[in-house]
RNA sequence: GUGAGCGUAGCUCAAUCGGAUAGAGCACCAGACUGUGGCUCUGGGGGUUGGGGGUUCAAUUCCCCUCGCUCACCCCA
């Protein structure tokens, strides 16, 4: 194999596709409903806007970037994740001056350097939201509520929605330093990661996975308990909304998510279907990134979804894409007046295929079985000399003759039967 | 970045202890069947056994390196 894909990535293409069209007509769909409007941003951006808008000393800004100098010189890197540009473009265009409440969302690929597993790529795709301009909690909880209405408009099923606060630049440095504190105290306890983290990133360390990990946090400061009383009442306030809104969740006060500028509300959603990357999305509250990137003092919510794992989890449903492409098949010198019929089945909007190459009829029907066909013209030369041609429907085994001027509305009633 | 498992035809898999021209099913092509489908029968094409090196009279099989895939750690969507 002189050439292939690239590790990580791959070709997406039928029977594949469809669910993922699915998906996304689906979410567009129930998007507008919500007054989202579409962004498409660069691809790439300086390298900057990254680690500023995710955080120095992330992960992913870290080690898995994919950055390279472009010809004059400059740090450019392929977008990890999409927030940091849609930050970059509500200031760069001053959205911000319409006033009022910005609703964006946006879809496309995303790249990071990472050891491909199970709904794991190097590029994968997210359909994402970002909500400027107001802190009200009711954002929080219908934001959370639209992303669950996708998830149920596509079927999926057995998820479960966590959610946590990571307070504000109030509390969350008070906490932080209180649970760094704890974490000292018990720091032989800890794997080398965490022990690195206490300093780093000491929030991390709740999420740690290592089962030793787990039993010496077992006493850790819950930051449920830390939080201001501003912090408090929003979050009283946002699971009042989802209630109402008849979202279920769970609240899970070790729940930390892998980006800085969270501040206040984070969720993710989760599902027992995915292996070890079993978060199908997640998001939250950035009240201060806006303001980190120099522009107007903007509170944020948003989140983003994982299309690769979501499609994977579509993977069992039956998905019914009955194959509606009407086959013209020739017979005897009669491909122009296959074209024809074509033509005007297309000019109509109906999908069809010419069988050009097929050598007998038999053949050619045996080939519409094999792409599952079911409908079939047989415009031959005998049809032609009468402007007729002969529909055949393969399921029912019938055939009858049409003139050749109401095909169109003839197989329109057909298809739609 | 770390660990484990796996790489044989387009796909799913065989090949005995290291042994002869690497097989089968499905798929594909053709014929039986020259204007009416799914079946059946007959025949056919298709392989650098991921790549490189080593051990051996002999390697798909054993060893080393490398690449890839998968899963897990990590991280996250």
């Amino acid at each position: 194999m002189p050439v292939k894909t690239v590790k990580g990535t791959r070709d997406i293409f039928y029977p594949d596709i469809e669910k993922w069209k699915f998906f996304e007509e689906k979410a567009r769909e129930i998007l507008k409903t919500y007054n989202f409007k579409e962004i498409i941003t660069p691809i790439f951006e300086y390298t900057e806007v990254f680690a500023r808008g995710i955080g120095e000393d992330t992960d992913i800004v870290h080690k898995e970037m994919y950055t390279f100098k472009d010809r004059k010189g400059r740090s450019i890197t392929l977008r990890p994740e999409n927030t940091a540009s849609v930050v970059r473009a509500y200031l760069e265009h001053k959205m911000y001056a319409e006033g009022g409440i910005k609703r964006l969302f946006y879809i496309g690929p995303m790249f990071r350097y990472e050891r491909p597993q199970k709904g794991r790529y190097r590029q994968f795709f997210q359909l994402g939201v970002e909500v400027f301009g107001s802190k009200n909690p009711f954002i929080d909880a219908e934001t959370i509520e639209l992303v669950i209405n996708i998830l149920e408009k596509v079927g999926l099923k057995g998820l479960s929605v966590n959610i946590n606060s990571l307070g504000c630049e109030k509390c969350r440095p008070v906490y932080r330093e209180n649970l760094q504190k704890f974490l000292k105290g018990i720091k032989e306890k800890l794997c080398e990661d965490c022990k690195r983290r206490i300093d780093t990133n000491p929030l991390r360390v709740l999420d740690c996975k290592v089962p030793s990990c787990k039993e010496a946090l077992k006493d850790a400061p819950n930051i449920q308990q830390s939080l201001c009383e501003d912090c408090k009442e929003h979050q009283a306030k946002v699971f009042h909304y989802l209630e109402t809104m008849g979202v279920k969740y769970e609240v899970e006060p070790n729940l930390v998510r892998g980006l800085d500028y969270y501040t206040r509300t984070v969720f993710e959603v989760v599902s027992d279907n995915l292996g070890s990357q079993n978060a199908i999305l997640g998001g939250g509250r950035y009240d201060n990134l806006v303001k980190e990137f120099g522009g107007p003092d903007t509170p944020a919510f948003g989140w983003a979804l994982g299309i690769d794992r979501l499609v994977l989890l579509l993977e069992d449903k039956n998905f019914d894409f009955a194959n509606k492409t009407i086959y013209i098949v020739p017979a005897g010198n009669s491909i122009d007046y296959c074209f024809q019929t074509a033509k005007i089945l297309r000019e109509n909007g109906l999908a069809s295929e010419v069988m050009a190459d097929s050598k007998s009829l038999k053949k050619a029907l045996n080939s519409v079985n094999k792409q599952r066909g079911r409908f079939v013209l047989i415009a031959g030369e005998s049809e032609r000399e009468k402007g007729i041609v002969i529909f055949k429907d393969m399921e029912n085994k019938t055939q009858r003759e049409i003139k050749l001027e109401n095909i169109a509305k003839e197989l329109k009633d057909e298809i739609d039967k």
